[in-house]
DNA sequence: GTCTATAGCCAGATAGAC
DNA sequence: GTCTATCTGGCTATAGAC
């Protein structure tokens, strides 16, 4: 019993490092250009030994957008274990925490036409629990800072919550990266100016 | 010389058309999914046939960008015409033009971080200057509006301009659109106000 | 479960007749 | 310049030895 544990400790870390790359490669190049064959050069094993862990390169996809999915709800939680914060603060930290994931270059990006993935995701029950679950809190917070006048009411909740998300994929932070005139910091404090305040004048 | 001019109408009505064929596939199923052979079955031409107007596949996407550009610098150039419009307005109606593209399903998607890809748009004069001469119209627009105090004069100019283009592929738009729960006006209006005044409520 | 080697396929690009 | 037919390379996925 002890040994079968080891055994599945070392499987579940070499997964955790065949995902980890995943991540990396996709966030990298994206999906359509990730090869099968990176993956596995990257990770150290053969291409064949991938396809024992995960069955085909959508699958590799899917479990990489979980584990984010899983450092997300990680991040949700402990903004609503603040019981102090507002919920506009809250949503603020998980705004500024996908800017920082996005500027680490750890933020996967997938295809969002290609539909052999979407029914990947759509069939993956951790995938969909776990997005259910952020979406849900951050309905939450929405709701709640609407009530107390921190956020636009005039917005539909869904329309805020999709501009949050989007903000996770959002080219501004890379091409402002690129430029090489701003640092980290001072690109995350601006993409949350204009994400918050807009572009137009606060009086 | 009358048939030569002739021929060479014939020609660019043909190639007008494959670029309008083009744009289409790449706003519907962007650049990685769409084939070159559905583009000829599209067009109603063979294949090899495409390959006698457009070197590659990557020429076919530019000459659909080039397009969208020369659409967009017309576009820039009859809000520059309105001499009595303020530089806001003028802004304003630009981000509006490319929601409405986008919800009428003619915006071209291309991924950002193919190189080859890139490589080829970089190379191509046509593509550089007119991309040069919409952001020249536009930067001077947002300076403008810092100065008349209805842009945010703490952004760099930079940032605003990035943020504007950004908004030509956010994703939530056709989120929206899919939820069917607004109809394109309602998401343009949405869209413009996030994009001008954030999700924060205005005093 | 790991490897080497290869199957199978698909899409970009081309040859050559007309 | 248009077509049919074909080449070519690269990528996902698998067979089979160890």
């Amino acid at each position: 019993m002890a040994k079968l544990s080891f055994r599945e400790q070392v499987l579940r870390v070499r997964e955790d490092a065949i995902v980890q790359s995943v991540n990396r490669l996709l966030a990298e190049k994206g999906f359509d250009l990730m090869t099968v064959d990176e993956v596995a050069a990257d990770v150290g094993i053969a291409k064949a030994s991938l396809y024992k862990h995960f069955p085909s390169k959508e699958a590799l996809a899917a479990a990489a957008m979980v584990r984010l999915l899983q450092r997300a709800a990680a991040v949700v939680e402990q903004q609503a274990a603040r019981s102090e914060a507002a919920p506009f603060d809250r949503l603020q930290a998980v705004i500024r925490w996908t800017l920082e994931v996005q500027l680490a270059g750890e933020m996967p990006s997938l295809p969002s036409q290609n539909s052999t993935l979407r029914a990947e995701l759509m069939g993956n029950r951790e995938y969909i629990d776990l997005l259910m679950q952020v979406s849900d809190r951050l309905g939450e917070w929405i709701v709640a800072a609407q009530g107390d006048g921190s956020i636009d009411g005039r917005l539909p909740p869904e329309v805020v919550l999709y501009t949050i998300y989007a903000r996770a994929c959002d080219p501004v932070p890379s091409f402002l990266k690129a430029g090489g005139q701003f640092d980290d910091g001072e690109i995350v404090d601006l993409v949350m100016r204009t994400c918050l305040n807009g572009i137009a004048r606060r009086d």
